[in-house]
DNA sequence: TAGGGCTATGTTACCGGTCACATCGGAGAA
DNA sequence: TTCTCCGATGTGACCGGTAACATAGCCCTA
């Protein structure tokens, strides 16, 4: 009763499993008497074609995977909807690997479970990940199109898409200094994250434009993105710089967290301290005040990554990895207070 | 050279396929000797065995598939993520279909699309979902074990997992009138989601155990779960009750709008008036004030469902749909203040 | 020492589609 | 009228695994 095939369809509708084929693939020369008939059977018998053994016999899965290191963070979320949807406008299928924290090899487990499912495609958005010596990933490079997101792995043959974290940095800080801000602390993300490595660089960079001298005690690294270490990260900035007059958090959560210290020591931002984030998650334009911050595009991020997938996969031909990098663009908010000039907190 | 199969590694291996079968299933009964061989020649070959053709062979494909609103949304984002994790527990994928806004049959479409693919479960978390008449989901459930998620479908041999909703807005409401709070308004989301209406139903519920009146006034629907709805609603709500003391807003996002416009009233939050919202967004615990809110236990939720799927196929006989609640708890922090005996705003 | 039973391995069919090619019948051309 | 060609349909192999059964040694026991 469960699970007709094509060959009942046939009988049923007493013609080949092969016109059957035909009928529901939308061939061409079936007459219209046949084609009814078949279609009756179909709804008969409530036939659905396997897509499983259709792939085998054609080679073709029409399924992209996706391997994170974890979707409910909003910001691998936004990506992978944005894959998802890209993904899906080209008739691909999406599966997904979501790496819990801890577990250590499991990128490679999932990579492998993905090959034996013979995805087209392969997005890899762990943006930590090392490439140990003789690599499953390189293997699964040079069997199917593969794109790195947010890595600074450097793998021939796959394509890399990321933000253009070091330029956001550099716009982030620059329109602090802008503002007349020179005392400017930051709070960074994990530094083995290359992205708060290379927003740390664009903050380096616009001090140096601006003439102002490194100062070691001004940069606070934290050993996550989160909110908890935002307000510890800001009590030990203060502690060590308790004059600086603007802090550029790596994060929004890094943000918001240090705007609860600020706060908390009687502080008023952006009055007498200015603060920056990055991410432009949903509520910073409702927090009081209103955040100015780095936005990521992440959903495009998404996007393009299964847009260059569905391209190579189209082309067929071996093209070198290109490398895209998206524009993180400055949201001016209302969290950064211009100084008065020469003027010191 | 690329896709070498089980008889490509035999034939280097000097074995039948079927040998190699044995050693890759780990099955007994085959000689260290000749293992090590096998083993070797798929090193050589890079051979990795073909999920597409196991699943023909033996008819299961070790695949779930979830059918949500939208990823990118954090409630959605945790679901998929702690049913991803339970499912991989068990030994399952995860295949993915988020349904964009706008396209009106895309569920069924998904739906189909995953009964091709032959998924053994499913999970559907379509809080808006409609049923059809002779909807194709009717024709899923009756083939595979399925889950509905946030829904109020109600469908013989499914399985529903939702948050107790309507408790969780008569413990936020009852924990307002516990303050002495009396005049208490409402935003709540689209009322065309299930969530929504029993969230109000467990407003109107408390309002009644502590006899209070009805105030349809009091009332301010919204289109979406929106900051800007929020916002928007509270403008509505001070506009028809201006002396209101409370306000239980819907999602966190809705009271993070309602106090958006609340302090651009020049109220003060909790002061002049107090905000309870729902879900427990990360943010929620580091915005000015806290905000007290009920906890959505959506990871729990994911995990649930994937876990009634994975105890549905073991036991493989069709029992009839279970019915889960999740309690939804409140979460007490700074939004709420008590209000003096008696005195009304 | 023959037969029973176990282990290691091979053989063949099958899962449910697609593909390449064969076949058949009728319309149009010579 | 006969030949040709083409549209409609059928046949059998194949995709890459698994399952069931067959077979060949080997050890042990009676």
């Amino acid at each position: 009763m469960k699970g007709a095939t094509i060959r009942d369809v046939a009988r049923r509708a007493r013609v080949s499993h092969q016109t059957v084929s035909r009928v529901i693939n939308g061939h061409e020369s079936v007459t219209d008497e046949t084609r009814e008939r078949v279609l009756r059977a179909v709804r008969e018998l409530e036939y659905v074609p396997s897509a499983v053994a259709r792939s085998l016999s054609s080679q073709r899965t029409h399924t992209l995977g996706m391997v994170t290191t974890d979707v409910s963070d909003h910001f691998f979320a936004e990506a992978v909807a944005g894959a998802e949807a890209e993904a899906r406008k080209r008739g691909y299928f999406m599966i997904i690997g979501s790496i819990e924290e801890g577990s250590e090899d499991d990128e490679r487990t999932y990579l492998h479970l993905m090959l034996e499912r013979r995805v087209e495609g392969l997005i890899v958005a762990v943006p930590r990940l090392r490439l140990a010596e003789d690599d499953p990933l390189a293997d699964a490079v040079a069997r199917i199109p593969t794109v790195l997101v947010a890595s600074d792995i450097d793998l021939a043959g796959a394509d890399h898409v990321d933000i253009d974290n070091r330029r956001g940095g550099h716009e982030a800080t620059g329109y602090l200094v802008a503002q007349n801000h020179r005392l400017i602390g930051t709070i960074t993300g994990p530094l083995d994250w290359p992205s708060a490595r290379a927003r740390l660089d664009g903050y380096r960079d616009a001090l140096k434009d601006a003439g102002i001298a490194a100062d070691r005690t001004l940069v606070e690294p934290c050993v996550d993105w989160g909110l908890e270490s935002g307000r510890r990260a800001a009590e030990r900035l203060l502690a060590s710089a308790p004059k600086l007059s603007a802090i550029f958090a790596q994060s929004d959560l890094l943000a918001l967290g240090a705007i609860a210290t600020l706060r908390a020591r009687g502080l008023r931002v952006p009055d007498d301290v200015s603060v920056v984030g990055f991410d432009d998650i949903p509520v910073s334009s409702v927090v009081d005040p209103p955040l100015t911050t780095v936005r990521q595009p992440m959903r495009e991020v998404g996007e393009l990554a299964a847009r260059l997938i569905g391209d190579r996969a189209a082309s067929s031909r071996k093209t070198k990895g290109s490398r895209h990098t998206l524009r993180a663009p400055l949201i001016i908010r209302g969290s950064v207070a211009r100084l008065d000039g020469g003027r010191i907190r």
